[in-house]
DNA sequence: TTTGCATGAATGAACAGTCATTCATTTATT
DNA sequence: AATAAATGAATGACTGTTCATTCATGCAAA
């Protein structure tokens, strides 16, 4: 038998791919950058993904299946729409703390044309769109002229432009906080009332 | 003397080179490829930049300065924030009909680290937004608790994020409207009074 | 228990292609 | 003819990808 696969090399590449993608800019994350901040081999990006453009896709499909799903437990457990914000924002700011590439990686890919969203993501989207904005109806947290593409924009959209504008220190360098949390919550409950 | 500039020639490197940034994305944005869509030969961009690079950078520059200039006039002319607000969005919305590219070419650059925004760029942003904060406490638009982060995080990056969305159909693939501004713009007076 | 070998995990030099940039040459204008 | 605008082939650095090679491992035979 040969030596087992040393599965602590795959996450190193995901890490060092977001890592490198949003430090240097999608230009310039070479594979020679990624491999080496990954302590492995050119070589061994080719092992399960067919090309370095898969791999971004994948890393990306990943994060923004993990909002997804996250917010799809959220609309199963919460009853107001304002505590869906709440707990999904605390949470994403809390991971942002320590991983604050992630949500810079998928803002960046989600504003980078060159990465498509397919059908099937477009969907899901929409899907989950309905399904806030029903909740939001039913408990008149949301006015009816909201719909879904204004909610989406400013619940994302709004949350991860606001990550960016922080960590890129334009206006405040202190690290993301319960009270910023609480604070972007109020701004969303505010503006669909 | 030889022949004279021909000054079409740059502007036509403007524009393809937004163009190819945003369509194919950054990575994929090469020298020939945009010499090609302008018309002009790879060694042009030379003439008036010293590097694909810093033609990126300034044409970035001038687009971030031009809302700079329009916010400018609109806080000077407008008594009420909200009036700023629908005046720029209209401006942008009407803009962006005709020139798509534009804002997106602005919001990816925003959103890619490789771009680095300079301390003079941050500082004026935290004029301007000290500005529309102290016209929002004096009418009343603005509760005391928003500060300029938040509104620029709002008025800038909720706005040009729900182009993205717009423009990359992902909810709804009508062109911008009067309609959409006006219903950006009331969503901003909610969630900041 | 020890040995040696088959296996496939992991490597990184090599490859062809693409890139940004340069500059000798050509072209258009006065 | 003199001048400078404009060109685009040439260059070398760097790219993503391949694959022959190396090497660590666990099992079977002794």
């Amino acid at each position: 038998m040969a030596r087992n696969i040393d599965t602590s090399k795959m996450e190193n590449i995901r890490k060092a791919t977001v890592n490198v993608v949003v430090e240097e800019g999608i230009k310039y994350a070479s594979v020679a950058k990624i491999a080496k901040k990954a302590k492995v081999s050119t070589g061994y990006l080719y092992r399960f993904h067919p090309s370095k453009e898969e791999l971004i896709q994948e890393i990306f499909k990943d994060l923004f299946q993990k909002i997804v799903q996250r917010l799809q437990i959220l609309l199963e457990k919460e009853e107001k729409l304002h505590e869906v914000f709440r707990s999904f924002i605390v949470g994403l700011f809390n991971h942002t703390k320590t991983n604050p590439n992630e949500a810079l990686f998928l803002l960046k890919l989600m504003t980078d044309y060159s990465f498509r969203i397919n059908e099937q993501d477009k969907q899901t989207l929409n899907e989950i769109g309905k399904k806030m904005l029903l909740m939001g109806y039913a408990t008149k947290e949301i006015r009816p002229s909201i719909d879904g593409e204004m909610l989406y924009t400013l619940f994302i959209g709004t949350t991860y432009f606001f990550i960016n504008v922080r960590e890129r220190k334009i206006f405040n360098s202190e690290k993301l906080s319960n009270q910023d949390a609480e604070k972007i919550t109020q701004l969303y409950i505010n503006a669909l009332a």
